[in-house]
RNA sequence: UCCGGGCUGGGGUAGUGGUAUCCUUUGGGCUUGUGGUGCCCAAGACGUGGGUUCAAUUCCCGCGCCCGGACCCA
């Protein structure tokens, strides 16, 4: 026996057809907008990431040298690599560029809850305009894709924030402050104690008072938030409070306002957002991290040599993703779904072959037997597949000219001529052929 | 990388310093024309390496994996 990888799950097929439920609810819901599916890489350089980040972030990949000497690693994440391909066909993609994508991603980190070192994620996003109606849209797929999935307002909700309104506050204080340690320790607010977080508040250049100050703004509710273009009196906290208000304005159309709430505290780790900035979290607090995050990231195209070109985008794990679904009692039921098996009794193995063949041009999942077993067995086994409808095929019907059609729900069951089955039928049921 | 807890057939469990209970499962049979109930047969486990011991699944240590947490969260 040889151990799994640490970190590295298997599926098997209740649990997959589960799985690519949700992915398809998710991705289909974006597809709806016109995000086009792409396909990426599972190796990038690692000095796309070294470069980015820096080299400790090295440790934390799965990087390595290939055969060819080449410094590569394991994608951990998708954004460097659909901004390097916005960036090599800048010229001839049409904008906005929206495009989803979801497949696996791997980091060499410690596994916990909702944290694997493979898992997978569903990206969406959108290139080339600011428009508010760009974030807004974003939030739109988010909110519908979770609706989809059967989830409601009552299950989570969408804190959102701005980047720009913490940094050009920050900018405000008459101090030097690291605008970048401030907002990793407003990320850290809710997890560490009051002291901590004013302590690292301070070591990013806040005075004592300030400090305070600051994080008492955080606290602006929605109705009041004309209160901090007015404190800071400057020019990009306007434009940043106008920005915010925009996209929660056009929010409103797609419908999904209801699940925004506006929350200066939601920072985000990452360095490169901008503007716009979202967290998804579970309502009732049972899943303990944020569900999925996203926002708006502005200068990274540029900064991966393209010309200045807006981007937002959101992405999905479906780590967190599920245990929400769990915890809300939407996760897709892990039972398998069998459309019809036909069962052969003697020797009409030809005959069962071409009912199962035309069953199938029909578009269903059929099974039939392959390992030569007795009727018993047979009917056992579309049981355990959960066939809905069995068509028994024996040599007694067939001297009639006949099958027989059982359903497994109610064992109802019916003779149906083998000339008329399936007919004109999609979907031949015994209550199709019921006198 | 660090901290805490765990590891007995495929899954769930009982138990013990002298090799293991029960349930379920899987395959076969009773039964190649009616299953999901029953009966019979069979398969299948002490994560791994080392130490202590006459003897280790049991006690000790390392490692692996799992669960949770810290760090990090791109």
């Amino acid at each position: 026996m040889y151990d799994r990888i640490k970190g590295f799950r298997d599926f098997y097929p209740r649990e997959m057809q589960s799985r690519q439920q949700v992915i398809e609810t998710v991705e289909s819901t974006a597809r709806g907008y016109g995000f086009r599916p792409i396909g990426t890489p599972a190796l990038e350089q690692a000095k796309m990431y070294a470069d980015k980040s820096g080299e400790e972030i090295l440790d934390e990949l799965y990087a390595f040298e290939d055969r060819g000497g080449r410094e590569v690693a394991l994608t951990p994440e998708l954004t460097p690599t659909v901004a390097r391909m916005v960036v090599a066909r800048q010229q001839e993609l049409s904008k906005p560029i929206k495009w989803v994508s979801t497949r696996p991603f791997w980091r060499y980190e410690e596994p916990q809850q909702g944290r694997f070192r493979e898992f997978y994620q569903t990206n969406v996003d959108i290139f080339g305009t600011s428009d508010p109606a760009a974030d807004a849209e974003i939030l739109a797929v988010a909110g519908d894709a979770l609706s989809n999935l059967g989830l409601t307002g009552e299950d989570f909700e969408f804190h959102v924030s701005h980047r720009d309104i913490l940094g050009g506050l920050l900018e405000g204080f008459d101090a030097d402050v690291d605008t970048t340690a401030a907002i990793r320790a407003v990320d850290k607010r809710a997890k560490v104690d009051r002291d901590e977080y004013f302590e690292l508040l301070e070591s990013a250049g806040l005075s004592d008072s300030q400090a305070a100050e600051f994080d008492d703004l955080l606290g602006t509710p929605e109705a009041d938030l004309d209160d901090l273009v007015a404190f800071a009196g400057t020019d990009r906290v306007a434009a940043a409070v106008a920005n915010l208000q925009a996209v929660l304005a056009a929010t409103e159309s797609f419908g999904v306002r209801e699940y925004c709430t506006l929350s200066l505290t939601t920072a985000r780790g990452l360095d490169y957002y901008t503007g716009t900035v979202f967290e998804c979290f579970d309502s009732t607090g049972e899943v303990s991290r944020a569900v999925f995050g996203g926002g708006r990231y502005d200068d990274l195209i540029e900064g991966f040599g393209g010309q200045p070109t807006p981007a937002v985008g959101f992405a999905p794990g479906y780590a967190t993703l599920s245990l929400l679904c769990q915890r809300a009692g939407v996760w897709p039921e892990e039972t398998l779904q069998t459309d019809y098996y036909v069962l052969q009794v003697g020797d009409t193995q030809s005959v069962a072959a071409t009912v199962a063949r035309e069953l199938r041009e029909r578009g269903h999942v059929v099974e039939s037997d392959v390992s030569g077993r007795s009727f018993g067995a047979q009917l056992e086994y579309a049981d355990s597949i959960n066939a809905e409808t069995v068509v028994i095929v024996g040599e007694r019907d067939l001297e009639n000219g006949e099958v027989t059609l059982r359903d497994m729900e109610s064992g109802e069951q019916t003779q149906v001529a083998i000339d008329e089955f399936p007919g004109a039928n999609t979907r031949p049921t015994v209550a199709n052929f019921e006198n």
